[in-house]
DNA sequence: ATAAATTTTTAGATAAGACTAAAAATATTT
DNA sequence: AAATATTTTTAGTCTTATCTAAAAATTTAT
Protein backbone atom coordinates (compact mmCIF):
# COMPACT_ATOMS: atom_id res chain seq x y z
CA UNK A 1 0.00 0.00 0.00
CA UNK A 2 1.09 3.72 -0.74
CA UNK A 3 0.79 6.51 2.00
CA UNK A 4 0.99 10.31 0.88
CA UNK A 5 3.51 12.33 2.73
CA UNK A 6 1.30 13.52 5.00
CA UNK A 7 -0.14 10.38 6.07
CA UNK A 8 3.34 9.31 6.59
CA UNK A 9 4.28 12.56 8.92
CA UNK A 10 0.93 11.48 10.75
CA UNK A 11 1.60 7.95 10.70
CA UNK A 12 5.71 8.98 12.12
CA UNK A 13 4.04 11.59 15.04
CA UNK A 14 2.10 8.76 16.63
CA UNK A 15 4.28 6.34 16.43
CA UNK A 16 6.62 8.99 18.39
CA UNK A 17 3.83 9.48 21.02
CA UNK A 18 3.00 5.29 21.60
CA UNK A 19 6.70 4.91 22.13
CA UNK A 20 6.53 8.08 25.27
CA UNK A 21 3.25 7.58 26.36
CA UNK A 22 1.86 3.88 25.47
CA UNK A 23 -1.15 3.18 23.27
CA UNK A 24 -4.62 5.31 22.70
CA UNK A 25 -2.85 8.74 21.77
CA UNK A 26 -5.26 11.67 21.46
CA UNK A 27 -6.55 13.88 18.86
CA UNK A 28 -5.16 16.95 20.96
CA UNK A 29 -1.65 15.29 21.02
CA UNK A 30 -1.12 14.82 17.87
CA UNK A 31 -2.70 17.96 17.06
CA UNK A 32 -0.04 19.50 18.90
CA UNK A 33 2.77 17.16 17.42
CA UNK A 34 1.64 18.22 14.17
CA UNK A 35 1.03 21.81 14.35
CA UNK A 36 -2.32 21.29 13.03
CA UNK A 37 -6.10 21.16 14.38
CA UNK A 38 -7.96 18.68 16.40
CA UNK A 39 -10.31 18.68 13.68
CA UNK A 40 -8.41 17.79 10.72
CA UNK A 41 -6.89 15.15 12.77
CA UNK A 42 -10.08 13.29 13.09
CA UNK A 43 -10.71 13.60 9.57
CA UNK A 44 -6.87 11.86 8.82
CA UNK A 45 -7.47 9.43 11.32
CA UNK A 46 -10.19 8.55 9.88
CA UNK A 47 -9.07 7.96 6.06
CA UNK A 48 -6.27 6.21 7.98
CA UNK A 49 -8.05 3.74 10.05
CA UNK A 50 -9.93 1.97 6.62
CA UNK A 51 -6.27 1.69 5.78
CA UNK A 52 -5.99 -0.49 8.86
CA UNK A 53 -2.67 1.33 9.93
CA UNK A 54 -4.73 2.22 13.18
CA UNK A 55 -7.32 1.56 15.42
CA UNK A 56 -9.73 4.38 15.88
CA UNK A 57 -12.61 5.02 17.94
CA UNK A 58 -14.60 7.93 18.50
CA UNK A 59 -13.19 9.42 21.51
CA UNK A 60 -11.04 7.43 22.51
CA UNK A 61 -7.94 8.06 20.97
CA UNK A 62 -5.87 5.75 18.21
CA UNK A 63 -3.24 3.17 18.36
CA UNK A 64 -0.83 1.87 15.53
CA UNK A 65 -1.66 -1.57 14.65
CA UNK A 66 1.45 -3.73 13.90
CA UNK A 67 1.56 -2.62 10.14
CA UNK A 68 1.05 0.61 10.96
CA UNK A 69 3.73 0.38 13.54
CA UNK A 70 6.16 -1.71 10.58
CA UNK A 71 5.39 1.55 7.79
CA UNK A 72 6.31 4.23 10.44
CA UNK A 73 9.58 2.57 11.38
CA UNK A 74 10.91 2.93 7.87
CA UNK A 75 9.77 6.22 7.55
CA UNK A 76 11.92 6.62 10.47
CA UNK A 77 14.98 4.48 9.22
CA UNK A 78 14.84 6.42 5.99
CA UNK A 79 14.87 10.12 8.02
CA UNK A 80 17.94 8.72 10.15
CA UNK A 81 19.74 6.98 7.22
CA UNK A 82 19.78 10.62 4.98
CA UNK A 83 20.69 12.31 8.31
CA UNK A 84 23.97 10.43 8.21
CA UNK A 85 24.54 11.13 5.06
CA UNK A 86 24.35 14.61 5.24
CA UNK A 87 26.36 15.02 8.17
CA UNK A 88 28.86 12.26 7.12
CA UNK A 89 29.03 12.83 3.19
CA UNK A 90 27.92 16.06 2.53
CA UNK A 91 29.12 18.54 5.94
CA UNK A 92 25.86 19.43 6.82
CA UNK A 93 26.43 20.22 10.71
CA UNK A 94 23.90 18.07 12.94
CA UNK A 95 21.82 21.33 13.66
CA UNK A 96 20.50 21.64 9.54
CA UNK A 97 20.29 18.36 8.55
CA UNK A 98 16.13 18.35 10.43
CA UNK A 99 14.52 19.70 8.01
CA UNK A 100 16.06 18.26 4.76
CA UNK A 101 15.97 14.31 5.95
CA UNK A 102 11.88 15.55 6.63
CA UNK A 103 11.54 15.77 2.83
CA UNK A 104 14.12 12.99 1.88
CA UNK A 105 12.84 10.74 3.83
CA UNK A 106 9.90 10.34 1.90
CA UNK A 107 11.42 9.21 -1.01
CA UNK A 108 10.19 6.13 -2.32
CA UNK A 109 12.28 3.74 -3.48
CA UNK A 110 13.15 0.23 -1.41
CA UNK A 111 16.70 0.22 -3.32
CA UNK A 112 17.46 3.56 -2.69
CA UNK A 113 17.29 2.93 0.74
CA UNK A 114 19.03 0.04 0.82
CA UNK A 115 22.12 0.80 -1.05
CA UNK A 116 22.25 4.12 0.87
CA UNK A 117 23.03 1.86 4.12
CA UNK A 118 25.28 -0.21 2.39
CA UNK A 119 26.89 2.91 1.15
CA UNK A 120 27.17 4.19 4.43
CA UNK A 121 28.56 1.46 5.88
CA UNK A 122 25.36 0.11 7.93
CA UNK A 123 25.34 2.86 10.52
CA UNK A 124 23.80 2.04 14.15
CA UNK A 125 22.95 5.60 14.97
CA UNK A 126 22.57 9.05 13.84
CA UNK A 127 23.75 12.26 14.35
CA UNK A 128 21.59 12.80 17.14
CA UNK A 129 22.22 9.69 18.53
CA UNK A 130 18.86 6.99 17.79
CA UNK A 131 19.73 4.50 16.79
CA UNK A 132 18.48 3.38 12.80
CA UNK A 133 16.33 0.39 12.03
CA UNK A 134 17.46 -2.49 9.66
CA UNK A 135 15.99 -3.17 6.89
CA UNK A 136 13.56 -5.53 8.72
CA UNK A 137 12.61 -2.92 11.06
CA UNK A 138 14.92 -4.23 14.09
CA UNK A 139 16.86 -1.87 16.04
CA UNK A 140 18.18 -1.68 19.59
CA UNK A 141 16.70 0.37 22.28
CA UNK A 142 19.75 2.24 23.51
CA UNK A 143 19.70 2.64 27.51
CA UNK A 144 19.86 6.07 27.78
CA UNK A 145 18.29 8.33 30.82
CA UNK A 146 18.01 12.25 30.83
CA UNK A 147 20.83 14.07 32.04
CA UNK A 148 18.55 15.90 34.69
CA UNK A 149 18.19 12.47 36.38
CA UNK A 150 21.49 12.04 36.94
CA UNK A 151 22.74 13.12 40.84
CA UNK A 152 25.64 15.42 42.21
CA UNK A 153 29.23 13.73 41.25
CA UNK A 154 27.51 11.47 38.57
CA UNK A 155 28.69 11.73 35.12
CA UNK A 156 27.96 9.76 31.73
CA UNK A 157 28.50 10.30 28.44
CA UNK A 158 25.90 12.24 26.21
CA UNK A 159 24.89 9.57 23.43
CA UNK A 160 21.43 11.83 22.15
CA UNK A 161 18.76 14.93 22.25
CA UNK A 162 15.38 14.75 22.79
CA UNK A 163 14.42 17.96 20.93
CA UNK A 164 16.34 17.77 17.25
CA UNK A 165 15.22 21.48 16.67
CA UNK A 166 17.88 23.87 14.90
CA UNK A 167 17.66 26.40 17.92
CA UNK A 168 18.24 23.80 20.86
CA UNK A 169 21.63 22.17 18.40
CA UNK A 170 23.26 25.70 17.87
CA UNK A 171 23.07 26.03 21.67
CA UNK A 172 24.79 22.98 22.24
CA UNK A 173 27.29 23.81 19.70
CA UNK A 174 28.28 27.05 21.48
CA UNK A 175 28.16 25.44 24.30
CA UNK A 176 30.68 22.67 23.01
CA UNK A 177 28.40 19.98 24.12
CA UNK A 178 28.32 16.94 21.15
CA UNK A 179 27.62 13.62 21.07
CA UNK A 180 30.06 10.95 22.78
CA UNK A 181 31.23 14.12 25.25
CA UNK A 182 31.52 13.20 28.58
CA UNK A 183 29.49 15.19 31.29
CA UNK A 184 29.96 15.32 34.76
CA UNK A 185 26.96 17.16 37.24
CA UNK A 186 29.12 19.47 39.54
CA UNK A 187 25.98 20.71 41.60
CA UNK A 188 22.02 20.55 41.45
CA UNK A 189 19.82 23.58 42.58
CA UNK A 190 16.78 22.68 44.13
CA UNK A 191 14.73 25.59 43.40
CA UNK A 192 14.79 25.96 40.00
CA UNK A 193 16.45 22.69 39.06
CA UNK A 194 19.11 24.25 37.39
CA UNK A 195 22.94 22.65 37.70
CA UNK A 196 26.71 22.98 37.04
CA UNK A 197 27.44 20.65 34.45
CA UNK A 198 31.79 20.00 33.39
CA UNK A 199 31.85 19.47 29.41
CA UNK A 200 35.18 20.02 27.65
CA UNK A 201 36.50 20.96 30.81
CA UNK A 202 34.81 23.96 31.32
CA UNK A 203 32.09 24.46 33.97
CA UNK A 204 28.74 25.94 32.92
CA UNK A 205 25.51 26.13 34.13
CA UNK A 206 22.60 25.02 32.42
CA UNK A 207 18.79 25.34 33.05
CA UNK A 208 16.36 22.55 34.18
CA UNK A 209 14.72 22.46 30.34
CA UNK A 210 18.26 22.25 28.80
CA UNK A 211 18.77 18.96 30.77
CA UNK A 212 15.79 18.05 30.08
CA UNK A 213 16.68 17.36 26.62
CA UNK A 214 20.04 15.88 26.66
CA UNK A 215 20.45 11.80 27.10
CA UNK A 216 23.26 10.34 29.00
CA UNK A 217 24.22 7.12 29.01
CA UNK A 218 25.89 5.52 32.14
CA UNK B 1 9.36 31.72 -4.58
CA UNK B 2 8.36 28.42 -4.02
CA UNK B 3 6.78 26.10 -6.30
CA UNK B 4 4.97 22.77 -5.87
CA UNK B 5 5.67 19.56 -7.14
CA UNK B 6 3.17 19.94 -9.70
CA UNK B 7 4.68 23.03 -10.92
CA UNK B 8 8.30 22.38 -11.23
CA UNK B 9 7.07 19.27 -13.63
CA UNK B 10 4.91 21.27 -15.73
CA UNK B 11 8.12 24.04 -15.99
CA UNK B 12 10.64 21.44 -16.70
CA UNK B 13 8.31 19.93 -19.05
CA UNK B 14 7.72 23.33 -21.27
CA UNK B 15 11.45 23.94 -20.76
CA UNK B 16 12.17 20.48 -23.04
CA UNK B 17 9.19 21.18 -25.27
CA UNK B 18 10.77 24.96 -26.31
CA UNK B 19 14.21 23.39 -26.47
CA UNK B 20 13.03 21.19 -29.22
CA UNK B 21 10.52 23.19 -30.91
CA UNK B 22 11.24 26.96 -30.00
CA UNK B 23 8.86 29.77 -28.37
CA UNK B 24 5.23 28.82 -28.15
CA UNK B 25 4.28 25.74 -26.59
CA UNK B 26 0.44 24.49 -27.15
CA UNK B 27 -1.79 23.28 -24.14
CA UNK B 28 -1.90 19.49 -25.89
CA UNK B 29 1.86 19.19 -26.49
CA UNK B 30 2.16 19.95 -22.90
CA UNK B 31 -0.92 17.60 -22.12
CA UNK B 32 0.98 14.47 -23.90
CA UNK B 33 4.13 15.25 -22.41
CA UNK B 34 2.79 14.96 -18.84
CA UNK B 35 -0.13 12.33 -19.77
CA UNK B 36 -2.74 14.76 -18.35
CA UNK B 37 -5.63 16.45 -20.04
CA UNK B 38 -5.66 19.29 -22.15
CA UNK B 39 -8.39 21.75 -19.52
CA UNK B 40 -5.76 20.27 -16.39
CA UNK B 41 -2.65 22.28 -18.57
CA UNK B 42 -5.02 25.47 -19.08
CA UNK B 43 -5.76 25.53 -15.02
CA UNK B 44 -2.40 24.87 -14.15
CA UNK B 45 -0.72 27.40 -16.91
CA UNK B 46 -3.08 30.23 -15.65
CA UNK B 47 -1.63 29.89 -11.82
CA UNK B 48 2.06 30.05 -13.16
CA UNK B 49 1.33 32.86 -15.74
CA UNK B 50 0.36 34.74 -11.89
CA UNK B 51 3.55 33.83 -10.70
CA UNK B 52 5.47 34.92 -13.38
CA UNK B 53 7.11 31.91 -14.87
CA UNK B 54 5.74 32.09 -18.31
CA UNK B 55 3.66 34.22 -20.25
CA UNK B 56 -0.03 33.06 -21.40
CA UNK B 57 -2.90 34.07 -24.39
CA UNK B 58 -5.19 32.16 -24.58
CA UNK B 59 -5.52 30.29 -27.40
CA UNK B 60 -1.91 31.00 -28.15
CA UNK B 61 0.52 28.65 -25.88
CA UNK B 62 2.47 29.43 -23.88
CA UNK B 63 6.72 30.63 -23.39
CA UNK B 64 8.74 30.53 -20.10
CA UNK B 65 10.04 34.31 -18.96
CA UNK B 66 13.80 34.52 -17.95
CA UNK B 67 12.84 33.15 -14.53
CA UNK B 68 10.90 30.63 -15.45
CA UNK B 69 14.18 29.12 -17.65
CA UNK B 70 15.93 29.85 -14.84
CA UNK B 71 14.00 27.70 -12.28
CA UNK B 72 13.43 24.41 -14.68
CA UNK B 73 16.82 24.50 -14.92
CA UNK B 74 17.96 24.58 -11.23
CA UNK B 75 15.39 21.67 -11.25
CA UNK B 76 17.37 19.86 -14.11
CA UNK B 77 20.22 20.47 -12.72
CA UNK B 78 18.97 18.38 -9.76
CA UNK B 79 17.70 15.90 -11.83
CA UNK B 80 20.77 15.40 -13.17
CA UNK B 81 23.39 15.36 -10.13
CA UNK B 82 20.91 12.97 -8.16
CA UNK B 83 20.98 10.60 -11.38
CA UNK B 84 24.85 10.61 -11.00
CA UNK B 85 25.01 9.84 -7.52
CA UNK B 86 22.48 7.10 -7.95
CA UNK B 87 24.54 5.42 -10.73
CA UNK B 88 28.22 6.14 -9.40
CA UNK B 89 27.64 5.81 -5.71
CA UNK B 90 24.70 3.58 -4.98
CA UNK B 91 24.76 0.84 -7.89
CA UNK B 92 22.15 1.86 -9.62
CA UNK B 93 22.27 1.50 -14.01
CA UNK B 94 21.08 3.50 -16.12
CA UNK B 95 18.17 2.45 -16.62
CA UNK B 96 16.60 2.31 -12.84
CA UNK B 97 17.76 6.23 -12.23
CA UNK B 98 14.78 7.65 -14.00
CA UNK B 99 11.96 7.26 -11.79
CA UNK B 100 13.76 8.03 -8.39
CA UNK B 101 15.76 11.27 -9.85
CA UNK B 102 11.84 12.50 -10.23
CA UNK B 103 11.19 12.29 -7.08
CA UNK B 104 14.86 13.78 -5.66
CA UNK B 105 14.68 16.68 -8.17
CA UNK B 106 11.74 18.07 -6.17
CA UNK B 107 13.45 18.39 -2.34
CA UNK B 108 13.99 21.89 -1.57
CA UNK B 109 17.29 22.93 0.01
CA UNK B 110 20.47 24.88 -1.77
CA UNK B 111 22.85 23.43 0.33
CA UNK B 112 22.01 20.02 -0.41
CA UNK B 113 22.37 20.17 -4.16
CA UNK B 114 25.84 22.33 -3.84
CA UNK B 115 27.37 20.15 -1.36
CA UNK B 116 26.52 17.10 -3.66
CA UNK B 117 27.71 18.08 -6.31
CA UNK B 118 30.80 19.02 -4.71
CA UNK B 119 30.82 15.54 -3.64
CA UNK B 120 30.70 14.09 -7.04
CA UNK B 121 32.99 16.19 -8.34
CA UNK B 122 31.00 18.62 -10.19
CA UNK B 123 30.40 16.17 -13.20
CA UNK B 124 29.79 17.66 -16.77
CA UNK B 125 27.33 14.77 -17.94
CA UNK B 126 25.05 12.50 -16.31
CA UNK B 127 24.48 8.91 -17.25
CA UNK B 128 22.36 9.42 -19.90
CA UNK B 129 25.09 11.79 -21.58
CA UNK B 130 23.13 15.21 -20.75
CA UNK B 131 24.64 17.53 -19.42
CA UNK B 132 24.58 19.43 -16.27
CA UNK B 133 23.67 22.76 -15.71
CA UNK B 134 26.30 24.74 -12.93
CA UNK B 135 25.27 26.67 -10.13
CA UNK B 136 24.36 29.66 -11.93
CA UNK B 137 22.75 27.53 -14.36
CA UNK B 138 25.25 27.74 -17.36
CA UNK B 139 25.95 24.48 -19.22
CA UNK B 140 27.43 23.65 -22.64
CA UNK B 141 25.50 22.47 -25.45
CA UNK B 142 27.06 18.74 -26.52
CA UNK B 143 27.27 18.45 -30.05
CA UNK B 144 25.20 15.68 -30.59
CA UNK B 145 22.92 14.42 -33.70
CA UNK B 146 20.42 11.33 -33.63
CA UNK B 147 21.61 7.88 -35.24
CA UNK B 148 18.93 7.77 -37.74
CA UNK B 149 20.28 10.96 -39.35
CA UNK B 150 24.53 9.08 -39.74
CA UNK B 151 24.75 7.57 -43.13
CA UNK B 152 25.90 4.40 -44.43
CA UNK B 153 29.97 3.82 -43.18
CA UNK B 154 29.50 6.82 -41.18
CA UNK B 155 30.33 6.57 -37.51
CA UNK B 156 30.19 7.70 -34.05
CA UNK B 157 30.47 7.62 -30.20
CA UNK B 158 27.09 7.28 -28.74
CA UNK B 159 26.92 10.64 -26.35
CA UNK B 160 23.17 10.06 -25.06
CA UNK B 161 19.45 8.89 -25.45
CA UNK B 162 16.21 11.15 -26.08
CA UNK B 163 13.93 8.27 -24.33
CA UNK B 164 15.10 7.50 -20.98
CA UNK B 165 12.48 5.26 -20.30
CA UNK B 166 13.17 2.32 -18.46
CA UNK B 167 12.03 -0.15 -21.44
CA UNK B 168 14.42 1.52 -23.71
CA UNK B 169 17.04 1.69 -21.39
CA UNK B 170 17.39 -2.15 -20.99
CA UNK B 171 16.55 -2.34 -24.96
CA UNK B 172 20.08 -0.73 -25.19
CA UNK B 173 21.49 -2.77 -22.60
CA UNK B 174 20.26 -6.64 -23.64
CA UNK B 175 22.02 -5.29 -27.31
CA UNK B 176 25.32 -3.91 -25.04
CA UNK B 177 24.77 -0.79 -26.50
CA UNK B 178 26.33 2.18 -24.00
CA UNK B 179 27.53 5.91 -23.59
CA UNK B 180 30.92 5.95 -24.66
CA UNK B 181 30.54 3.02 -27.28
CA UNK B 182 31.64 3.54 -30.55
CA UNK B 183 28.61 2.91 -32.56
CA UNK B 184 29.15 2.17 -37.30
CA UNK B 185 26.77 2.28 -39.34
CA UNK B 186 26.76 -0.66 -41.78
CA UNK B 187 24.04 -0.21 -44.04
CA UNK B 188 20.73 1.49 -43.97
CA UNK B 189 17.08 0.19 -45.95
CA UNK B 190 15.02 2.96 -47.18
CA UNK B 191 11.80 0.90 -47.21
CA UNK B 192 11.61 1.49 -43.15
CA UNK B 193 13.98 2.92 -42.41
CA UNK B 194 15.86 0.45 -40.51
CA UNK B 195 19.72 -0.64 -40.33
CA UNK B 196 22.39 -2.65 -39.02
CA UNK B 197 25.39 -1.38 -37.09
CA UNK B 198 28.27 -2.63 -35.67
CA UNK B 199 28.77 -1.72 -31.89
CA UNK B 200 30.78 -3.40 -29.33
CA UNK B 201 32.50 -5.68 -32.31
CA UNK B 202 28.93 -7.22 -33.50
CA UNK B 203 26.59 -6.64 -36.43
CA UNK B 204 22.63 -6.16 -35.44
CA UNK B 205 19.65 -4.72 -36.97
CA UNK B 206 17.78 -2.19 -35.12
CA UNK B 207 14.38 -0.32 -36.18
CA UNK B 208 13.93 3.55 -37.47
CA UNK B 209 12.22 4.13 -33.82
CA UNK B 210 15.40 2.86 -32.10
CA UNK B 211 17.95 5.09 -34.25
CA UNK B 212 15.85 8.08 -33.58
CA UNK B 213 16.29 7.89 -30.01
CA UNK B 214 19.91 7.52 -29.72
CA UNK B 215 22.40 10.49 -30.20
CA UNK B 216 25.94 10.18 -31.67
CA UNK B 217 28.72 12.96 -31.57
CA UNK B 218 31.06 12.28 -34.23
C1' DA C 1 -24.72 14.37 40.77
C1' DT C 2 -25.06 18.43 38.45
C1' DA C 3 -22.53 22.28 36.43
C1' DA C 4 -18.49 23.89 34.14
C1' DA C 5 -14.55 23.10 31.43
C1' DT C 6 -12.23 20.58 28.11
C1' DT C 7 -11.79 17.54 24.31
C1' DT C 8 -13.48 15.61 20.23
C1' DT C 9 -16.40 15.36 16.42
C1' DT C 10 -19.39 17.16 12.79
C1' DA C 11 -20.71 20.38 9.29
C1' DG C 12 -19.55 23.42 5.99
C1' DA C 13 -15.65 26.09 3.35
C1' DT C 14 -11.40 26.60 0.94
C1' DA C 15 -7.41 25.59 -2.12
C1' DA C 16 -4.63 22.72 -5.30
C1' DG C 17 -4.80 19.73 -8.84
C1' DA C 18 -7.03 16.75 -11.66
C1' DC C 19 -11.17 15.04 -14.34
C1' DT C 20 -15.46 15.01 -17.90
C1' DA C 21 -18.50 17.15 -20.95
C1' DA C 22 -19.82 20.96 -23.44
C1' DA C 23 -18.90 25.48 -25.57
C1' DA C 24 -15.86 28.56 -28.06
C1' DA C 25 -12.02 29.54 -30.95
C1' DT C 26 -8.85 28.28 -34.41
C1' DA C 27 -7.26 25.33 -38.43
C1' DT C 28 -8.07 22.56 -42.27
C1' DT C 29 -10.71 20.85 -46.16
C1' DT C 30 -13.29 20.97 -50.00
C1' DA D 1 -15.89 30.94 -48.02
C1' DA D 2 -18.52 27.35 -45.95
C1' DA D 3 -18.24 23.13 -43.70
C1' DT D 4 -15.66 20.13 -40.97
C1' DA D 5 -12.25 18.92 -37.79
C1' DT D 6 -9.23 19.99 -34.19
C1' DT D 7 -7.67 22.52 -30.30
C1' DT D 8 -8.51 25.14 -26.34
C1' DT D 9 -11.22 26.93 -22.82
C1' DT D 10 -15.01 27.00 -19.56
C1' DA D 11 -18.12 25.09 -16.24
C1' DG D 12 -18.92 21.94 -12.96
C1' DT D 13 -17.33 17.81 -10.13
C1' DC D 14 -13.98 15.07 -7.32
C1' DT D 15 -10.23 14.10 -3.90
C1' DT D 16 -6.88 15.30 -0.40
C1' DA D 17 -5.80 17.98 3.23
C1' DT D 18 -6.66 21.71 5.60
C1' DC D 19 -9.51 25.31 8.29
C1' DT D 20 -13.40 27.65 11.45
C1' DA D 21 -17.43 27.42 14.06
C1' DA D 22 -20.76 24.88 16.32
C1' DA D 23 -22.48 20.61 18.42
C1' DA D 24 -21.69 16.48 21.10
C1' DA D 25 -19.19 13.71 24.33
C1' DT D 26 -16.17 13.26 28.08
C1' DT D 27 -13.73 15.01 32.23
C1' DT D 28 -13.18 17.77 36.06
C1' DA D 29 -14.86 20.52 39.68
C1' DT D 30 -18.10 21.94 42.90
Amino acid sequence: MAFTLSEENYLKAIYHLESISGKGISTNAIAKKLNTKASSVTDMVKRLAEKEVLVYKKYQGVSLTDYGSKTAVEVIRKHRLWEVFLVEKLNFSWDEVHDVAEQLEHIKSPKLINELDTFLGFPKTDPHGDSIPDKDGNFQKIEKKLLSTLEEKESGVCVGVNDSSSEFLKYLSKHEISLGQKIEVISKEPFDGSSIIKADGKEISISNKISNNIYIQS
